[in-house]
DNA sequence: ATTGTTGCAAATATTTTGCATTGTG
DNA sequence: CACAATGCAAAATATTTGCAACAAT
């Protein structure tokens, strides 16, 4: 059985409150301010097991470095490709793909994931600049 | 500028002539019966010598793992969540999406990826023999 | 001759894991 | 008290990089 930790609970609830799609890294640096004494390993460990639970999302990203996302409801992402930040894009999800693409693939399909690439306007201003 | 080299070639080479999406390490076996000599980091320097110029594609993958895939023209994936084999997705790409997304974001959209998760025809079998 | 490319090894970076200890139920 | 969770450090994985030798132009 899944026992409470002050770690767990600390590491959702700054999940929950950001939408800037974290790295692990960067979830320990905001989960040690509250607790000091905290290790990445554990946060490391606590999201893989909130992950696999489907309490939250993990992505891999081209960064090389996978991101975690409190909101599991479908939705899809922007990437910078200068900067690397991701955006959330609103936008009703396909309802429609997942039939479309199942008749071509050899398989069952479960979910989906809509990823668009670009430059965020920030770094389109910054380049300009210079 | 760039110089020809037998193991760039080859690389090149093996990955048009798969589509099975290999990993560096999978390229790098098969190069390695042509060019017994020819080192891993050499496979990942072309590789992601490739990918920048745009003559291949490389994507992270869910286990964690970057793949790659010589076909640059705008197509889609479908990841088996069991054994991890990418599938290519024969479906139209989404013309429309791009404009739709771009609508609600902040920057400019140069790209999309479109994902399926599931499985694959034959783990679903595997899994119903035990 | 110039300089891109290689093989090798060492260095980075990310993530997982073993283990003794602590904390929850 | 059982055993899940932690902190810490070491290990495992993936990828990049420094460098001297080699090869393409």
């Amino acid at each position: 059985m899944q026992r409470y930790s002050r770690q767990r609970e600390s590491i959702i609830e700054y999940l929950r409150s950001t939408n800037e799609h974290p790295t692990a890294e960067t979830v320990y640096q905001h989960v040690r301010v509250q607790l000091p004494k905290v290790s990445l390993g554990t946060v490391y460990r606590n999201l893989s097991q909130l992950a696999s639970a489907g309490e939250i999302l993990r992505f891999p990203s081209i960064d090389g470095v996978d991101h975690f996302d409190a909101d599991t409801a479908s939705h899809y992402h922007f990437i910078c490709n200068t900067c690397g930040r991701i955006q959330d894009v609103p936008m009703a999800p396909l309802s429609d793909i997942t039939r479309l693409a199942g008749a071509g693939i050899d398989g069952e399909i479960t979910g989906h994931a809509v990823t668009f690439y670009g430059h965020c306007s920030d770094c389109i201003h910054t380049a300009k600049e210079q």
